[in-house]
DNA sequence: TAAATTAGGTAAAACGAATAACCAAATTGA
DNA sequence: TCAATTTGGTTATTCGTTTTACCTAATTTA
């Protein structure tokens, strides 16, 4: 910058003057400078250092999107959503993945040490609601999804998961189902486990008693696998009459598995997932689910910028979204 | 850090030789001082300012993955590949998307400031060999897999391409196959039309006759478009026996249209993929394609370490993968 | 015992930009 | 005509670390 300066003739300072505008008393720089040095910043090739500058103004221009795994459905949709808006205020997103106790807390100590302006947070398992208000107060613009923490200086949108579960199995008693399935994998978070025993109270409730033999708590990752789980299942005497899928993607290999033994998807089997991917529009037939109509995408971005924008210190927001029965073709 | 010195009764430098590890010397602070430093530390919260030490060292000990888009079924393995191999040695990943021509340019211009010591790119369309040069001249340690390009002072990793192509038609050839229809997107790359071109030519050279009707160029994105125009396909009165996709997607929704028709894979209509993407070593049959074997994601980052371990600048070195015909059971 | 070494630090100069405070010359106002 | 203002800059400090060069007291060596 210096080089730059003394190739137009002027100070350094002109020169920053020139690229950021002046901040008290508008801009006072000679067109005919303005020029020279606009020539010399192209002759010598000249980049703002980002460290340096972020070190002056105290402030990165970066935004960090923080998620467990890349690669999921929603990841997708959110990173873009959130690259966007991003770039629209002026600021570089920064995606991480935090997948794993070690690396959710690497990227935490990165935030703590200035690697953002502001953070969001997709599901952080490992963090305490302490450490998160420390990290907000140390002045990251912080918003978490998560139903496990609730800020006092950093926003949170939650989602509301128990009605539409309930509403599902309410709609599947309703249309005469009684012999019910569960496909689940039980993972360390336990959120899969407690959606599980979400159905299985409401069914308990209604007086629908559960085999044991139906709930499948290990079906595995692959396709594959569960694809050969369900098939096992069809193959017991009292075949079920309905599956309960912890997720959208073991919904579409049931519904595979129960087709490739002939049987019909919802009127021999009715099936149903959790999630609402958007693969689950497009199958045959159409998924019924259960999940958010439309993503909080837009929630957390507006709620972050919201918080970057302002000048004082903000309380923490919750919002909170609501699952629902999505009714499709396979329920 | 000058607090955390006032603290403990000894001056900043000092707190930043127990951080570091002296340079020059070894170690030369008692164990009383230190465990007085870290008392400090904890009681004050401290942590050091990355941008501050950036600047000073001139290193950010990041390193940047730019993808075009994440949500693809080689983004997900190569950033956790990176991402390991990353943290292992000390960096911490940072995640860009490239998509379209703006934030590709707004990625460059990021690096050019110093977001990172180092960087893979990953097919970047939008950038000229010069510029990639000028990047790596700035002190980027650069990797890119691209055909396209030529570093001199970067590194490039590509895939040959041609030769498992011209198998594909050769192998389909031999196997009795006349009839061959196309499965192609044609983007602004161009890349898709290469390959279109190269199957056609080398059927022409086996003196195969190519009917227009058969060339589909623009099926669309999503699943049930496919789906659909290679339904509409099957119907014509001289349907194909072959079907060569342009990706591994468009195979597999053609299987399903083909099998929804009554007919068999790949005794009436075989079909091929490109790509090798996971899911087609499950689906039924598997799919028959034509791609890496093994990913590139160990070239890439084993380049990019190596090149920033360095302690001199590095000359260009180039990595060629060949592709091959894979042969599963749709063909 | 004097010189040399070592142990355990400190002082101060970077790194590259941002910015508050200042300044000289030119212009304006009354 | 002279003070007041405006124009178009410059100087110097600061951000929070790292690191080189230096320093003093204690210990070792000859």
């Amino acid at each position: 910058m210096y080089d730059v300066g003394k190739r137009a003739g002027v100070s350094s300072a002109t020169v920053s003057f020139i690229l950021n505008g002046r901040g008290s008393g508008g801009d006072r720089i000679s067109e005919e400078t303005r020029q020279r040095v606009y020539r010399a910043i192209a002759e010598l090739g000249y980049v703002p250092n980002q460290s340096a500058r972020a070190l002056r103004r105290q402030k990165t221009d970066r935004v960090c999107l923080v998620i467990p795994q890349i690669g999921t459905p929603f990841s997708d949709g959110l990173a873009n959503s959130v690259q966007s808006v991003a770039e629209a205020h002026g600021y570089i997103l920064i995606l991480s993945m935090s997948g794993g106790r070690e690396r959710e807390r690497h990227v935490f100590e990165q935030l703590r040490r200035g690697l953002a302006d502001g953070a969001v947070l997709f599901d952080p398992e490992h963090l305490t609601n302490e450490e998160l208000a420390q990290l907000a107060h140390a002045g990251v613009a912080l918003v978490v999804q998560c139903n496990r923490v609730q800020g006092t200086n950093f926003d949170v949108v939650k989602i509301d998961e128990i009605k539409a579960l309930q509403d599902a199995v309410r709609y599947l008693y309703d249309h005469g189902r009684r012999r019910v399935a569960f496909l689940f994998n039980v993972t360390e978070s336990g959120i899969q486990e407690e959606r599980l025993q979400s159905y299985w109270q409401t069914w308990r409730e209604l007086g629908v008693p559960i085999l044991e033999s139906f709930v499948l708590r290990n079906v595995g990752r692959l396709r594959e696998q569960v694809y050969r789980s369900v098939s096992k299942l069809l193959q017991s005497s009292e075949r079920p009459d309905t599956i309960m899928a912890g997720s959208d993607m073991f919904a579409i290999s049931a519904v595979w598995a129960i087709r490739d033994a002939g049987l019909r998807v919802p009127e021999d089997i009715a099936v149903i997932g959790i999630g609402n991917i958007p693969e689950g529009e497009i199958t045959h037939p159409p998924l019924t689910t259960v999940g958010v109509v439309t993503p909080t995408f837009g929630d957390l971005t507006g709620l972050l910028f919201s918080r970057l924008a302002s000048p004082v210190p903000l309380d923490g927001r919750v919002m909170t979204r609501q699952w629902e029965l999505i009714l499709r073709g396979s329920a």
